[in-house]
DNA sequence: CAACAATGGTTTGTGCACCAATTATCATAC
DNA sequence: GTATGATAATTGGTGCACAAACCATTGTTG
């Protein structure tokens, strides 16, 4: 009955919950992507790019908060697989420009059937998941504004 | 206004947001784990032994839905800074048990500070967390149940 | 009891993820 | 115009995470 047990009890904490569930869903999108050759980040990556591209390793980093020594490697498979093209910025050499290939842009109606076929394997209704989406939002801005 | 633009919107993949939580919640946790020569999977692992030790590898893949192949190097690591024993069960030479040293155990009066100390830090309401967490049950009962 | 399948862990290979150190380019300040 | 510092990316090291192959032990069945 001590507060101190409840604490600590593996199934209440958040941060367990939280990593379960990113690897379930990530697990859910897998054989969807495989067929593509995609891993999750690089979809991500590939989401990005298809927003707007060109982008820098720097702005990838931005929005996606990953570190830039994730990226580097990742970006490098994406090119060897065709997707995309690494290519210096010739107004400033130091930044990397990474843009779309024909075939990177292609791949972009074959993955807008991915979000609704995830949905549709969740079996979640869509109401949930946005809400879930707004809790993941403030908790993000939290741990991000995080002291230390 | 094409509803396949709103799908593939990166900002609303809840995927992306959980990938996303997952990592800035955790990177919260690590400069409190830190001082114990912790990383956050270890730190789970010690959560599950201070719950009820000894595990098989086993019971330990069940409860933290991790892969034994994971957890097999990550308890040598355990092993290696003296918080953890591996032995085979005398009964079933298969199965290895994981319990506690006598370091192990103490650690566990350090570590009861760490999940008051986490939500202070995110400074959110704890009724908020709760229900992320009864929100991510949720998503993971579903990934879990999900075709294929 | 001898083949056989099932079970529990380990190993190997690939790909994140983060950190710290390094390199190359650019921007400023003498 | 050369030192200085800042910025952008890469590299190297450690540690997950997952899949597939492997190995030892146990359980079962002919």
């Amino acid at each position: 009955m001590s507060d101190v047990t409840d604490v600590l009890s593996l199934d209440r904490q958040v941060c367990f919950a939280l990593a379960v569930a990113s690897r379930a869903v990530i697990g859910v999108y897998r054989p969807l992507l495989q067929p593509m050759g995609l891993t999750h980040p690089q979809y991500l990556v590939m989401l990005a790019l298809w927003e707007r591209a060109p982008l820098s390793v720097k702005e990838l980093s931005k929005l996606l908060q990953l570190d830039p020594g994730t990226l580097s490697p990742l970006l490098k498979r994406l090119e060897a697989i065709g997707y995309v093209r690494r290519q210096r910025d010739s107004q400033d050499e130091r930044v990397l420009l990474v843009t779309l290939t024909g075939k990177g842009r292609e791949l972009r109606s074959e993955a807008e059937r991915i979000p609704s076929s995830v949905v549709e394997r969740l079996g979640m209704p869509l109401e949930e998941l946005q809400e879930l989406h707004r809790s993941l939002t403030r908790v993000i801005a939290a741990a991000n504004g995080a002291p230390h």
